[in-house]
DNA sequence: TATGAATGAGCATTCATTCAT
DNA sequence: GATGAATGAATGCTCATTCAT
């Protein structure tokens, strides 16, 4: 009774995986414009089972999207019981930065327009929004932050993560700069309201 | 020998500027997907006239990215003249935002691979290079920044750019973020190498 | 030998009847363009079962057709006994139009190629033949008129029975004007042939 | 400066008809379900091309559709100046019926929900009423007919025509039978309402 | 035997690029 | 040289039919 809109057929629910699985690989590999027949052929089964389980390519994207921010938050959700504020909003970060780094699609999806909410992400945005808090009234966050501009910086991230660098998972240099700039000791003036 | 590859007739080279500048607009609004034809209808000439021009699409998105560096190449030169080190290099910063941010397509151009150089580009990494160096030298800026840490966190801005955010131009919140994360005070740690 | 060629369980027995039901109420409605799983859906079965009783959809469309014809033959066979010929075959046209309209599918197959055949359309067409003859004889038909003249008007009633038209059920003013043409004295000139 | 909007080339006219004809053709043989592929090849030309001056599918049906109304009602038109009223409209019968037999697109298309209304179908709905009241007004049409049932009874024959029949031309026949249901003295009764 | 998930050929439509005018 | 019509490979999606459960 866990499940009650359709139990799914055992093979189906593997299929369902496959079919996610594929999409993971294909649209974090080359993006949203990746073909629904190549994400097919990668999950080795025919393009009317991917059809079957996501209705349009449109859906199947969501579906990744939302997983996306149900993973994430999750995991941030457990950094509330972390003692120091500024330890669970960092590894907040580096675990968020970690997921969306190399996945293409899910950077573009989100700065599609309109931008897509989920479950997921509301609550990510209302955690986040706590251990921001926390760091602030522990004063080692800058006082200017806003939940908001978390998005932005990991969209950021995600998105410049394809670029050269001579030094491999540059992106970690990226985190870790922004990272820098949202502590308090480092704000030089105020943030453009 | 100032122009020695082509002559070009004024009314060639008028009809490339407005092509240039339709193709501008279009895919700073639409990005890279925005089609060969609408940027002739823009240009108000006809496709034909814009492969004349420019072989292929790729091509034209070159031109537009050559062009886009050699403008801030040359912006930031000049900066060389000023006496503050911090203030010559977050000026660069600010100018290079600013002409990146609102240009979907470019920065959609500057995450594919292989990635595309070009003169002005060259040259910027020089000039950026110079400015970084005055600035540790001086002891305002931490000493493990690579230049190339900078296309990453102008390349994120420009894309993030294009989210939502309660507060209007967010991206200067990014840069301001990005910039004090930069500081030489603010290292808390060694960058990933 | 009441039936030999297939004792079916009643349950499978109940089953295609479901089926048949609802392929009848799909199909009028929907045409021949409706699907095999909109059948099963309306049958409350799945479409393996559709296809279990009746290997394509095109054997389904068949059954249908048969069937059709069937109900028919066995009416107007009855309107044998009238004393009145016009009266018997006007009777089985209006019967027979009755049937058809309101049944998309059953008209479009009905000017398929090749002509499906079937032992109550063979039926149905000797049974109107004698009402025919009767009619002929009685001074009452136009002598040209053939039984295979028919089979086109009433195809042309169900079909020309989805327009749009001010009257409602204008079929029946459709057929009423049809029978007038078919009365001996209305004859002006040979039908060609 | 007969046509104002768009002079069109003339290749480009000519490749328009080609489309048309070939459109033509085919929809007529196959009916609405045939390929837009299969249109292309008949006119030899790409699907692009077929594509450029029909937007979709739809859009060239409703080409054809308003064509075949725009040719019928024009002969039509011209028949008012006949003398003998029946003549007049028993002529505008044979040539609609004439063009609409042998077209399965057309037919299929007339009973297609909603209506599709195109400038010649109402020019021709004017045209046919007035030669009908002129008919009844000599008393050689029955009183009750309507406008409205000649587009059913047209459309009949349209889609009967398809059906096999031993003598070739059958719908000859069927039109005939019906313009002689619709003469003053054939009506046995009045039409339903 | 019933089920409904899986298959994949088929189809309408798009768009970078070519080429006749 | 400029134009914009023509091309056709590519792509998202459908649906009759098959087959594993």
């Amino acid at each position: 009774m866990t499940t009650l809109d359709k139990p799914l057929r055992a093979d189906a629910r593997r299929n369902r995986e496959k079919v996610l699985a594929a999409a993971r690989a294909v649209f974090a590999q080359q993006g949203v414009d990746a073909q629904m027949d190549d994400v097919a052929r990668h999950a080795d089964v025919g393009v009317g089972t991917v059809y079957r389980h996501f209705p349009t390519k449109e859906a199947l994207l969501s579906a990744l999207h939302d997983e996306h921010f149900a993973v994430v938050a999750v995991y941030v959700r457990n950094l509330l019981t972390l003692d120091d504020p500024w330890e669970a909003f960092s590894r907040a970060l580096w675990f968020g930065a970690e997921k969306t780094v190399g996945d293409r699609a899910f950077s573009e999806v989100l700065t599609a327009y309109p931008p897509r909410t989920c479950p997921g992400k509301e609550d990510l945005l209302v955690t986040i929004g706590e251990l921001m808090d926390r760091c602030k009234a522990a004063g080692v966050m800058r006082q200017d932050a806003m939940v908001e501009d978390i998005g932005l910086l990991m969209c950021g991230i995600g998105n410049a993560s394809h670029m050269e660098h001579p030094v491999p998972d540059a992106w970690r240099r990226h985190l870790a700069i922004v990272l820098d700039g949202l502590r308090a000791e480092c704000a030089t003036g105020t943030l453009h309201t």
